[in-house]
DNA sequence: TTTTGTGCAAATTGTTTGCAACACG
DNA sequence: CGTGTTGCAAACAATTTGCACAAAA
C-alpha cells in the first residue's frame, strides 16, 4: 500500500558525487551498482533496466538484470534516479537531474518531450481538486507531426495494403 | 506498429442491442462472448478481464481467461467496449457508453472519477501542439481528499509504526 | 568478520498465442 | 457443414523474490 518509496530528487552532476551520496548513506558501492550508475551517466536519455543489464548494447560490461532492478530501486529511493512509464512499455530510468521533468509522449512515433506542466496541473486542480502528477505517468497523445498524419490513417488504415 | 484497433464507440443500451451489433457484423454470439457482455452489463464499473472470467466473483458462470481477453478485444474492435489503464495495474474494461469518458485516477485511494477534459486538452494543444488523450491512460494524481491527507504522510510515512 | 549486495533460478502478474475439438449460423 | 470460437496449455514480457555465496566496509 505504501508507495514504492521515491525519495526527494538528489541530482548528482557526476558519478563521484553519486557515489559519495551512496557512501554517506551507508550504502555499498559494488561493481554492479556502479555499473548501473555508469550506464545512466552514459545514456543520453531514459533507458530500460534491460538495457542497463546489457551494458547499453555492449558499451559497458553487462550485469545481472535482477540486480539492475534492485539497484535502480535503491538509487531511486536515494533520489538519484527516477523512472516513468510510456504507455504499456517497460519503465524508463534516468538520473534525477536529467529525467526529473514531466513528459508528453507521442503514442504514434514514441517521441518523448519534456514540458513545464504547471499550468495544466493547476487547471486540473481548479476543475477537479485533483493534484495531478505527470512525472511517473506522462501525458499520452499525438505530437504535432503525428497529429497531422493520423487523421488520414483513420480512414486508410493501411495505405499500401487494402 | 498499427494500433490495437479501437473502433469508434458504439454504445449499446442493452445486451440485445449489443448482440445484434455482433450478428450484423457476422460475428458469432457464443456462450463465452455473451458472458463477457453480461459481465460488463452487470458490473457497475470497469472490471479486469480476470473478474469477467471469474464470472464477477461467482455471480455469473465462469469462463476461460484467454477467451475473455480475446472477446474483449473483439468487442473493443466493434466499438462496444473500451479499456483503459490505471497506473501499473491491469486493463480495466467497460461498456462504451459507461466507460467511454476520460478519467482522473487517485493514485492513493484508487478513486476513479470521470471528467470533461476538453479544456485541459486544448491547453496542452496550445502549449505543445500535442493532441493529448486521457481515455486510455488517465490523468494520475491525488484526489482532493487524499491530497489533503498525503502531505502529512510525507513526513510521517507510517502514522502507526515509526 | 559482518553485513550488504550479487548472481542465478524460479515465481509472479498480465496478456497473448498455438492448436485440436467444438458449436453457431 | 464449415468456419469462427473455445478451452487448455504453453509462451510471453516485465518484474520480483528466495537463497547460497561473494565482497565491501
Amino acid at each position: 500500500m505504501t508507495a514504492p518509496h521515491a525519495g526527494p530528487p538528489l541530482a548528482a552532476p557526476d558519478m563521484d558525487t553519486a557515489v559519495d551520496a551512496l557512501r554517506s548513506r551507508g550504502l555499498r558501492v559494488s561493481a554492479a551498482r556502479r555499473l548501473v550508475l555508469e550506464a545512466l551517466y552514459t545514456a543520453d536519455r531514459p533507458v530500460r533496466a534491460e538495457q542497463i543489464a546489457d551494458g547499453l548494447a555492449g558499451r559497458l560490461p553487462r550485469s545481472d538484470l535482477a540486480s539492475a532492478y534492485r539497484n535502480l530501486e535503491t538509487l531511486e529511493a536515494v533520489g538519484l534516479v527516477r523512472h516513468f512509464h510510456v504507455g504499456h512499455g517497460p519503465g524508463l530510468y534516468g538520473l534525477t537531474g536529467a529525467a526529473e521533468c514531466e513528459h508528453l509522449v507521442c503514442e504514434s512515433c514514441g517521441a518523448v518531450r519534456a514540458g513545464e506542466l504547471d499550468d495544466i496541473r493547476s487547471l486540473v486542480k481548479g476543475r477537479f481538486g485533483y493534484e495531478a502528477s505527470f512525472t511517473h505517468f506522462p501525458i499520452i497523445g499525438l505530437c504535432a507531426d503525428c497529429a497531422r498524419a493520423e487523421p488520414a490513417t483513420r480512414d486508410a488504415e493501411e495505405p499500401g495494403a487494402p
